[in-house]
DNA sequence: TCTCCATATTGAATCGATTCAACGATTGGG
DNA sequence: CCCAATCGTTGAATCGATTCAATATGGAGA
């Protein structure tokens, strides 16, 4: 007591019993006699005792009760980005459901991430936006402890990932608007890893790096091909998702001799930029122009006018990545999930 | 080894080296010479060994190195409040920077919500929106950890609080307005907790369960009467921080015969729905009505036009807390830091 | 050759709890 | 009145690492 600290170990001598019984008194009381029970309970009070700590019970449990969300983005990432917090929301409404804690992993270097990946106290991994974040990968595994990716489409196929078909949602996308009719598109990229920003060749853009990007691109193409509509004719922007490279990018896009009618969009966030810039310069969506997300993030519902886009069952998503990790029944596999169109008011025929 | 877990008295063992040494190699490399280390390495290697396992480490340096964030709200509070977000961004860049992880606590009822709080490993507690959390504040004390309240303004002196000055800065947001020329003016409170939503008698107002509330509204009643303007004037409605409260309550003001000028918001949440709402209805803002808000939350520098408001100092906030937390030194007092005004588009004199 | 010192390694104690086999006390039945 | 079953309690082992006083080793200086 001297310590400033007192332990069950304290109480146990304070109340005259074992330390057995007065971890049982805590940990499973109906076990106890009433009196005994008592007696330890107020010899606690007494004594200022805290409640067992998580510490030691955790070292003999083995078993910690929370999850860690890892990303190669800065922490404030998951509080920023609107898909990382949508995410997130679901995770966090998973985890609420069954009384796991969240711990946030992040770091700003390297080595730093490598120490907090090491250290963090969770049972499990959940990996955000790995791609070219084969390091991150390679630090969890090492780790040992049961992990799952989240849209990494890696040919690694060791990894566990739960992803999204990324082909068929774009193809979707693309469809839907060549449909309306359609026929002058301009695709909006996603590429943060280097990849230069501004109109890609197309066969450099097949090649990108992140196979999220080259996936939508793919689908993109081949759906527009299916009407006929040439890839080569069709522009593709990469951006760094944020607003001052889309806004280059759709300078450029405007500044051609017949700009486009329909634009593709890589990410919500990029058409809710894109929406902006129109809106602006004083375009009408959609009746001058045409726009069409990917993930269906929250703003796109309150957007206006509301953003049409591909959805991802991010509700299905969490579902899955908690209870993987939970239940250490990680996939086999990579895992698929299938897109949903959302139709709102950002898409319509092209003005005659 | 059968045990499928490789422990580092395996690795000790099977290496030839005492435990020590084998810790040593681990923790404190430069203390072992080279050639040991080496071994020790490789039968790590051989062995699977994946690191010293944080719940040994941690049990014996007895601190987690990572701090709770615990709130009376849903976990998805953190990802989806703008006050929240801003903040737990401001949380995160601080604990980035020390290398400290983050675990949100919450619960979705009281009982599992006492134990999360017992059962986060964590060194010690930011709470948030602890208003009405008096449990949420009794828990954490039981839990005898250091812990910090923000947003606090209970009477309870007891309990370390860093708080901003609500009188001073919702003085500032009315004079503001008044100086501009406004006389008709109109509040938009919050009253989350059962407080009827709607009109509010001035007498009840006052009487608000949320300090905070109270005192944003005294500030900007005491401004007003410098200027001559009655508080029983001035129409006060109560909202739950949400759109459809928000419209109904512009619904019931602009119903009036003589609707407000100047519109004071107690959040910029409150602030952009109702900035909303007016564009919807074809008042320009600044032109017709002025808003201000209150937090400076990102999405008011973004809207448009821009929200003026009262900015809060999280990052002074952010760094206070954590490193109170992570120092041990917890203020003696109540801290309260000051508020500063952003002037940005959404107020001018009115129409004359 | 012997002493002294610096450096590397060992072994045991420790952190704070949980668990479980074994033991002691009651109670009921025969 | 004895035996068995029941229930509560004890004591020691365990979880996985770190730490530190004590010891072993090797080299330099006298």
């Amino acid at each position: 007591m001297a310590k400033g600290h007192v332990r069950l170990a304290d109480v146990a001598k304070a109340a005259g019993v074992s330390q057995g019984t007065a971890s049982n008194v805590f940990g499973r009381p109906e076990v106890v006699r009433e009196e005994v029970r008592e007696r330890v309970l107020a010899t606690a009070r007494e004594l200022g005792y805290a409640g067992p700590d998580m510490k030691g019970r955790l070292l003999r449990a083995g078993r910690v009760n929370a999850i860690g969300v890892a990303s190669v983005e800065p922490l404030a990432y998951f509080f920023e980005d609107p898909w990382a917090r949508a995410l997130m929301t679901k995770i966090a409404a998973v985890c609420d459901a069954t009384g796991t804690g969240i711990a946030l992993v992040s770091a700003q270097n390297q080595q730093k991430l490598a120490w907090n990946i090491n250290s963090a106290l969770v049972d499990g991994f959940i990996l955000l936006c790995v791609e070219g974040g084969e390091r991150l990968v390679e630090l969890t595994r090492r780790r040992q402890l049961p992990f799952i990716a989240l849209a990494l489409g890696g040919a690694d196929t060791s990894i566990p990932v739960i992803g999204i078909d990324n082909l068929a949602g774009a193809a979707m996308a693309a469809r839907h608007l060549a449909d309306l009719g359609h026929r002058r598109f301009a695709v909006l990229a996603i590429d943060q890893f280097g990849d230069p920003v501004g109109a890609t060749a197309p066969g450099q853009a097949a090649r990108s790096l992140k196979s999220t990007s080259r996936d939508r691109l793919l689908g993109y193409r081949q759906a527009l091909e299916e009407f006929g509509i040439e890839p080569a004719s069709v522009p593709v922007h990469g951006t760094r998702n944020d607003r001052s490279s889309v806004d280059a990018a759709l300078d450029a896009l405007f500044a051609m001799p017949a700009p486009p009618t329909a634009i593709l969009a890589m990410s919500d966030r990029i058409a809710l930029f894109a929406m902006q810039w129109l809106a602006a310069r004083g375009f009408k969506v959609p009746g001058d122009v045409s726009v069409i997300g990917f993930d269906d993030v929250p703003e796109a519902a309150t957007a206006s006018p509301g953003l049409t886009t591909i959805a991802q069952p991010l509700d299905e998503i969490a579902r899955r990545a908690v209870s993987a990790i939970l239940g250490g029944a990680l996939p086999d596999a990579q895992e698929t999930l299938d897109v949903t169109l959302v139709s709102r008011g950002s898409t319509a025929p092209p003005r005659s």
